[in-house]
DNA sequence: TTTGCTGCAAATGCTTTGCATGTAG
DNA sequence: CTACATGCAAAGCATTTGCAGCAAA
């Protein structure tokens, strides 16, 4: 029915409802997201779906496992999912605006190996965040603060 | 009366019982530690120090406040507290066995100012985290789940 | 049918807070 | 004396879990 569905079969799990919403709010739109579990779970209640925060959770928690999305705890509190996409990246984070911007640097993952190497580990996983404020004029949370 | 005592006044805090007591586990021994909340809680108390875990993380982030020490969000819920020493860092963490290393690397570093830079950022603060498994025999975790 | 998913509500773990009392400066 | 610290208990927040009913394969 939907492309999510051969998204979720492929990765072994049962194509059902609440699956097949938090696929399409992860997918939706162009720009890489970053949403906290409540994040997703407002995003379905704007979209009339009625699903359990709890649901959310174990439903991302099962992305994760499958490989679909990735999990990040950046500072203060909440984790963020995105869709898994192959790629490795880092990322930086405005601590103005929340704005999470990807990158990656070649340089850096090489040193994390001989790092790594160097100290007698065996490099499983990492994590690079790189905190600041950006200058552009726009920044998004600016607005958002002129709400509240 | 305690050399601690200078150190509190410095950082502008009132000299008490537990700011010294919490202080002391932090600075205990000649390897950089790395606690939670909890663990300086227990540690207190088998000092045959009563001291309230609510007043164990007020002090703690006061602490931060003042510079005194350092907080930093290792994955898996807690978060842990280190003696600043005005040397910067990063954490290589075990998997295994929890156990923390700190490196620092001028390259990565570098790197990191040069990206913040081209993504037209201030780069305020950073965490690097690696994550992997140390090969050593005497892991300390190892010995613990024995125990348990 | 059978296995696995969902909603609901309650529980969890870490951390913070309100309030009355206590104490350093 | 006064401002700030502390203990205690309760609240808060993000996340997890037990359980009974439901639905996909």
């Amino acid at each position: 029915m939907f492309p999510e569905d051969s998204e979720l079969r492929r990765a072994g799990l049962k194509v059902t409802n609440p699956r097949i919403k938090v696929l399409q709010v992860l997918e939706k739109g162009d720009r890489p997201k970053h949403l906290s579990a409540e994040d997703i779970y407002r995003s379905l209640l704007e979209l009339g779906e009625e699903v359990n925060l709890a649901t959310v959770y174990r439903v991302l928690t099962q992305f994760e496992s499958a490989g679909l999305v990735e999990k990040h705890n950046f500072e203060g509190g909440h984790a963020v999912y995105e869709l898994a996409r192959g790629d490795h990246h880092d990322h930086m984070v405005c601590l103005t605006c929340g704005h999470v911007i990807e990158f990656s640097n070649a340089v850096i993952e090489k040193q994390q190996q001989k790092i790594a190497e160097s100290l007698g580990f065996l490099l499983h996983d990492h994590s690079l965040h790189l905190y600041g404020h950006c200058q552009k004029a726009n920044c998004e949370f600016k607005a958002a603060r002129v709400k509240a």
